[in-house]
DNA sequence: TAGCGTTATGTCTTTAAAAATATAACGAGG
DNA sequence: CCTCGTTATATTTTTAAAGACATAACGCTA
């Protein structure tokens, strides 16, 4: 079946099942691979500016996402103050640690998914 | 696992794994759910145009899409004629209905893995 | 050869998303 | 009470995608 469709396209490599993944609720999507590298880095450098600037993402950008996600769950997933020591800070709360080891683990099986599916249309 | 992340979001329902699937060619994407679509409408009805009226799809962007497709295959998938008998039309080639069988499959397959994944995801 | 519906393209406008820019609030520390 | 780096937010500009419009080519049929 699959090496059936490879060969409309003649040439052995450079063919690829890709996909994306992402977390809804109700019915907003909130939670891409975007997100989950910002906090990974807000968790490292303490602040969204500096995790914004390393990932090449605007603040403004960075912002709203972090804002989003806070409205979305029960409780913070981040925790912001602006002023005082250093000029403020961000902090990620336990929930936050939480939906960055699930959503690891859920881009793996997804990794999994599409190499299998990759393999099998590349017969 | 899952149900220490549902709990982030208080609510029971309404939590969902989404995501999407296509297929790259020379890290150039060229199938996705649209362009399926509107071969199964050619197919129904011999004309590119009626197909993208259908869809409510421009037929400039029916017509680009299928010039993609063709370009990046060995073979056209779709063959079109213009002038003649009732104007013109199209009709799918052998390979069409291939890749249409084949992301039917591989549509199916990915639904079950967001189902699975989001029933993970509600406990 | 005129008419018809389709394919084939170019151009211009509209819309939406992203980026850039600017400015204010915050609050500990000097 | 001033500075500093951060958070917070509005406004403008730029860019990209989609859509709307216009027009020509095509070739069978009558």
């Amino acid at each position: 079946m699959a090496e059936s469709i490879k060969q409309i396209f003649g040439k052995r490599k450079g063919l690829f099942v890709k996909g994306s993944l992402w977390i809804e609720h109700n019915e907003i999507p909130f939670f891409g691979p975007g997100p989950v590298e910002l906090l990974e880095r807000i968790e490292e450098t303490g602040s969204i500016s500096t995790a914004a600037r390393q990932m090449n993402m605007s603040y403004k950008k960075a912002w709203e996402l972090i804002n989003k996600l806070n409205a979305q769950s029960v409780n913070p997933v981040v925790i912001v103050k602006a002023g005082g020591k250093k000029g403020g800070g961000s902090t990620l709360t336990e929930e936050a640690h939480r939906l960055i080891g699930y959503h690891r683990e859920l881009r793996s099986r997804f990794k999994t998914f599409l190499e299998m599916e990759t393999a099998h249309l590349n017969e």
